[in-house]
DNA sequence: ACACTATTTATAACAATTATAAAATAATAT
DNA sequence: ATATTATTTTATAATTGTTATAAATAGTGT
């Protein structure tokens, strides 16, 4: 089992949150995948495992998780949210073909926070960020 | 009628888009108001002037706006899109606890896109950025 | 074992958005 | 101007992601 998913059980655990075998499941095939994956895909992956899970039980478990502080969502305009595991401060690329998401690193915007807060009067208390673009598979493949 | 008002109908009319009373009316509106209206505000704010007019209209015409790079849409995680009236660049603070959206001024974060780029392999093409905080009204009054 | 609470399941409800087809409107050519 | 054609609007239904509800199940403390 990784550290990632034992600190996160811990964390769980700590707030008085029962650790179901669904929980479970659901915990770490976000850590460890790699595709920030939608409720669906979630429920979709797990299907095998649990033939009986209800789609309520993601959603209820997902907003369990961003409660807890464990995940976060990432809402893109059309289609449906997206569920990362909090690992560490890290920003998103996102290929407009395809819908893939890929981390990159980058020190937080404070300044750009202190900027609008100074600004607009507004008490800042976080951001965020994405950038846009092409993935390289995409940008080799002809378009659609 | 403003300038930009002017020159909005100019592009459509440019790139063959017909300009309907409905499609004057929903562009004056994005323009001169302040407040980053969703589909159904626009829909409601002209209801009086369109006793007939169908959601899907305004829904129609936003899609237009927008591929002619007139409209940006925001998008937020479980409420409706907002619609703001591209002007120069500028990023946004949300209030968290009412919604309320207000513009400020910042220059491009085009390193952050350059950093992204190199470390990721994408064709970054452009960013999407908000901060979110507390405005100064909601901060007087006691929570809810 | 018993009562109590949390969780899951199954299903229905909901809300935002999109698709469809008919009617209305505007542009174009004659 | 009139007829023709393409676009747009309207009204309605469908779709989709998500949430609410209530019954069934499982866990916890006494």
């Amino acid at each position: 089992m990784s550290v990632q998913l034992k600190d996160a059980l811990e964390t769980l655990k700590d707030s008085g949150v029962r650790i179901t075998p669904q929980r479970h499941a659901i915990l770490e095939y976000l850590i460890q995948t790699m595709t920030h994956p939608t409720a669906d895909d979630i429920f979709k992956a797990l299907e095998g495992k649990f033939p009986n899970m209800s789609v309520a039980t993601v959603y209820n478990n997902l907003r369990v998780f961003r409660e807890a502080g464990l995940v976060k969502e990432l809402t893109y305009g059309d289609s449906s949210s997206r569920f990362d595991f909090v690992t560490s401060d890290h920003y998103h690329v996102i290929c407009e073909e395809c819908g893939k998401i890929v981390d990159f690193h980058y020190p937080g915007l404070d300044e750009v926070e202190a900027l609008a807060s100074h600004v607009t009067g507004f008490k800042v208390s976080h951001h965020r960020m994405e950038t846009y673009g092409t993935c390289p598979d995409c940008a080799k493949q002809p378009k659609h």
